[in-house]
DNA sequence: TGGCTATGTTACTATATTGCCACATAGTAT
DNA sequence: ATACTATGTGGCAATATAGTAACATAGCCA
């Protein structure tokens, strides 16, 4: 793929930051985020994923400088860089919630 | 990955739409779209992919509810369907930003 | 010191995504 | 009918991503 200008190369990298919040266990975890500060611990008490998993995601997201971490004792508490992300969470429940209705109305023109 | 309760599925399910938010050239279409409905030769005509390659991203998209298309004579008229999707990719690039001046700031603290 | 807990890293496999080519379809014009 | 344009689809190879187990590190406490 060829880049061709300058609004493709700042998509490029909003995409970027995009994608890290494209997975499942990741959304989930700047969801319980937008809630407050929390460690890994109580991460992983909620996640029956890997602890290793869970350590990946994390490091995923802090190199998009999505979340921080902050480490005391034995423990990293881990918190969410940048809050409009929970408005934008918004737009996106907004969009399955329209297409929802969407699809239930053309279910229902096709006779179900 | 076993799904541990309800608010994991909702994540999941926002994660599919975030996640064809995430590719750059899909993001490019979107931005695109933002400024108003467009037919899918100019899509072609500011991507230097083939033809074949934006058809599978609109059709993506458009499963994802994130657009819509609209057929007419020949052309395939395509617009976003969530139009607070762009509030969201400000909040995207504004990530970018603030990661972007931390970085230069840790720079600058060791030295360079 | 030794053991325990919390977190991170490496190596590996399995799966998903992307892009292109070639082909198919559909509308338009001659 | 033929040719041409716009759009979509199937197949395939290359690449990227996710998950786990095993191992590594670091702080705490007896």
């Amino acid at each position: 793929m060829k880049i061709i200008n300058r609004d493709y190369r700042l998509a490029t990298l909003k995409a970027e930051v995009l994608k890290t919040l494209s997975h499942p266990t990741r959304l989930f975890i700047v969801e319980m985020l937008a809630k407050g500060e929390k460690c890994v611990c109580e991460l992983n008490r909620n996640l029956e994923v890997d602890h290793s998993t869970i350590s990946k995601h994390l490091s995923v997201l802090k190199k998009a400088g999505v979340v921080s971490g902050r480490k005391e004792g034995l423990k990293v508490y881990y918190r969410l860089e940048a809050p409009c992300i929970v408005d934008f969470i918004k737009c996106i429940t907004n969009v399955i919630e329209v297409k929802a209705k969407r699809d239930l109305s053309m279910l229902k023109r096709r006779g179900f």
